[in-house]
DNA sequence: GATGAATGAGTGTTCATTCAT
DNA sequence: TATGAATGAACACTCATTCAT
């Protein structure tokens, strides 16, 4: 594991626990076992170090998402599989998704920011992977017949609360993914 | 308004829309239209100032949820009133909301802090609450046979998700509220 | 005991204790038993609560310094009134002897400060006295032959010290008066 | 000189000359041609700077009280040499001088801060070193009989008076040493 | 690659002081 | 006399960042 990699490993836990604004740059150096100018080396600054983090994640993440278009099924099972995507994701890489999903709330309200931009992109594709899901879903009746956008709405809502909930180990339960499966499906399919 | 509001006014704004570590007292009093000294006047420090807004708007939000004990109704209208109860809240207070359903992450790793407290005895109150509902309706034969905790889970992440995407304004619809009632419906009555 | 005499006396032990610059003026008011603004009725400032406290006390030590000079004996004893006299300033009024012999060093830089001064005119009049008494002493036999000005420089560290200890409480055993009279005599009488 | 060093010499000169609570971190660094941060990076905080000023030179102070240990001579050459010593002390390293012997007494009240414990040390060591010589004097002869205890305390007060006056550049003749080794000898040797 | 030394611009906070009442 | 509210100026200290090596 190169330095570099330490910094990147050490800045995304810092950010997800204590926020952007809440870690210094001297946390990540000490977490890192680096001293604070080869973060200057290696990136132009902390906000790079922080847009490099939210950007691999992403990436990974969105290979995933769009993996699920080369994959069948009927509605459900679509609409099933992006939810399992969600909670394997925070799993697999915890910090990064509590990132992607609900950092830096100061950097959403600029519009131009790398952070809103992400953010508004997952979002968006998300609705659309939705969207399509519940539409198809409701002409074929495997749905119940309801109106979508709002629909949509919903599960993204559903998605990102389950998200942070697991992050933040605030779940109470340990079936909670297989209860939101069933929740859904019933909420779906009526 | 006394200035001692204000002040509280205007931190609540910062603080919801910039973090707490983000926000500087010289904004509160820019913001708030008097100078900085006054907020040490009023309050002990920038953390007095956030715990008081946090425990205000708490307080105000903790009362909403006692006065639905009292209302009767079969198993889902108090559910109902209870997705109901968190959207008018972010509306009628959305920093105040903001605040206590997603602010400071960076101190919910401190058990002892008042932060997680706060969230910790929501979470409890809401948790029980649905857990009631649920298991009456269940019993009663309203609901659909379900397993209880998880489904719990699963209700307060929708609630959490719905009134953080709310107050961040990423709603793409104007009926969210009604769709996720609906969707809750079919979830529980089958 | 008027709120005024009840500044005076609480600031005297606070700026005995904690110095001038370790001293605030709420720390002034809260031992007093008042609010910051009356130390302004009664008072300029906080330089001017110092330095009446300093005059009040140095007029009564320059009193009893006065007293000395109607008062008859030989040499030797004048001297030990001179000792005796410290030793009791010390007892009477620790706060304001502090003060006077050992305060704010910082303002002893100021030749024009009333500290400075008043520092001054105690070293001048104690050292014409014990330059007078030395004198005397010698010519009339009753003093071993010493040269006189750097005697009286001795015998004034030696009671500035005495004080300063006596105040400090750092004395270690109950007789140094006493012994410090003997040790004079025997250094002056021979 | 390092930088280090030269704000160790700037911060002591200015403890000793306005105090601790009297000098400003600004101060410490314009005197010392760095910048303020530079402080902070060399040491923990002020108070470190103070400390670190307030050890060097009782370090260097103790190791020459030591060293009259190793020196032999009657009793009264002793307690010559030890006089001769805290003069030269004066000389050598007035700041620091004066702060070991009358620095900060607002901090010695506190009974745990390293101030007083130097105070203490200090104290303590003279102390036995005067007991002992006197004891000495006394059984050989060579002094006339005098209560110990008392004496010592004479003796440390003239010491630490004599010091303080002579930083404080209030001596008023260029033979106070002199002046004050031979008042001693008439007072300890008759 | 990597670091010790250094800094400009702020940060939360305190203080002596004032003012309206 | 007395005070609650308010502030300008300063304070100790921190931070992201740079530079010489």
């Amino acid at each position: 594991m190169t330095k570099k990699e330490n910094i990147l490993r050490a800045a995304a836990r810092l950010f997800a626990s204590q926020g952007f604004d809440g870690t210094t740059t001297l946390q990540i150096a000490s977490e890192a076992g680096v001293t604070e100018p080869l973060i200057y080396y290696h990136f132009t600054g902390k906000d790079e170090v922080f847009t490099s983090i939210l950007m691999a994640g992403f990436d990974r993440y969105y290979i995933r998402l769009q993996d699920l278009e080369n994959q069948g099924g009927n509605a459900f099972s679509r609409v099933e599989r992006l939810i399992a995507l969600h909670f394997s994701i925070v799993d697999e890489m915890p910090a990064e998704a509590f990132l992607i999903i609900s950092a830096c709330p100061a950097k959403l309200n600029d519009p131009e920011h790398l952070c809103r931009k992400i953010v508004e992109k997952q979002q968006k594709w998300v609705a659309g992977y939705l969207r399509r899901c519940i539409k198809e879903g409701i002409d074929t009746g495997e749905f119940v017949p309801m109106p979508i956008m709002p629909t949509v709405d919903t599960l993204i809502a559903l998605l990102n609360g389950a998200m942070r909930r697991r992050v933040l180990k605030l779940e109470q339960s340990k079936t909670v993914r297989q209860a939101t499966v069933a929740f859904c499906r019933r909420a779906l399919c009526g």
